[in-house]
DNA sequence: GTGGTCTAGACCACC
DNA sequence: GTGGTCTAGACCACG
């Protein structure tokens, strides 16, 4: 599992943290009850605060990606149906203005969707398609 | 032309009314040569600060939507090819995180894709398809 | 709005903030609509570090307590629906706890019983009743 | 007697065992002069730390729960008087707390005075009630 | 001036 | 060793 970081970009460090690690359980390099680094490992290894892992974790724990085991630290257990709701509203608004933009540009529609396709295809495991 | 904010939203509200704008170029509600509001009038008239306003019309000039007339003020003027580049970059890596979060999720591809369909029925002007 | 806290006991600062502003609200010394000090200005006020009021807030507004007005900051927003079943989980779960332990103390029902009708005297507002 | 914990829960696993013993003993479940497993011998059994089980039984001893009998082990032998003031403090401030959010969320006092009352009759055993 | 992000470093509770 | 709490102080985005 490596996450890739740029310090450069307007993406909060957290939320990339965050994005790489949900990325990772897309890919099947993270399954259920694998556990994370720990906060203060994780942070010294991609040189970053421990507070800032800190919050990323905490934003998995919320969104249903990972759980707090007391005694093995942070564990994936993916657990979203209740975080849906919230994600679907959010995904369909920006989808919108990303939308409306493409529009604004002449992009086709069909360029969109391949763009879909493309990433489901790479991201997709195996095992769940269908 | 109506402006909707959400001042409870993470989203910046200077972004907020950008995308508005954009969303109104999209419709037909504005087209080439319309005069938006001046930075004055419509930071009254949605309750906001008049910097705000003036930073959304910045990043329109910016992007390619309007132009600045020293007489008329801010005024549609859509020149989009510059920022496309940019644009694509932005968007493609949202789409990759949104489609991402989607998978884990269990959401088919097809309803990402139904999702894009829709918004360009509802967008896209006639005069545009082909 | 008067926030005592305790710095010798063991409930984090950030809660003992949290629930004062719960208690604010109950007594309808808060209610809707009313804006809660800056992080800064309560932090110095109370003087504790900015992070705690911070943390504080936050939870506040998972709660659905408050909401953050990007003009005004915090403002008082009771929506308590999504949440309540959080809390009524846990709530059960420490009455439970403390149930018991009286029970093994001898303490008579009526007595909590009583404690509850007290506290209901105490925090809820003549509007409410019924 | 079975001990369930909780191992992603807020709750450090040594209160989850404490809790556990003292719903044991207000059942029934447990009585004076049973002996409670060794410390090892019930770490092992949970699969927690030995140092988590000691701290539990170490936390029953001051509360007046159990002794240790320097052949036997932990004993039952409950003895609360001492503790009973202290345990009402936290008990009131706990249930001050929970209070007020129920008044918040509109829940009646009938209805956290049914909760109790639920509770008593679970807990409550027969020879205790009067 | 507001909240949001990030760092550095400390102490504590827990396991 | 772990995560949780708290402080102090900095910079930035936003309004």
């Amino acid at each position: 599992m490596i996450i890739r970081l740029d310090f450069d970009s307007e993406i909060p460090i957290y939320t990339q943290i965050k994005d790489e690690i949900v990325k990772g359980i897309a890919l099947g390099d993270l399954t259920d009850d694998d556990e994370l680094p720990s906060v203060r490992g994780l942070a010294a290894d991609i040189e970053v605060n421990m507070h800032t892992v800190n919050k990323a974790y905490k934003i998995l724990k919320d969104e249903g990606y990972i759980r707090i085991d007391r005694r093995r630290g942070a564990v994936v257990s993916v657990n979203l149906e209740e975080s849906t709701n919230r994600f679907m509203k959010t995904f369909k608004r920006d989808l919108e203005i990303g939308v409306i933009q493409c529009i604004n540009r002449g992009i086709p529609k069909d360029k969109v969707k391949d763009l879909v396709e493309d990433l489901y295809s790479i991201y997709l495991k195996e095992d769940q398609r269908g």
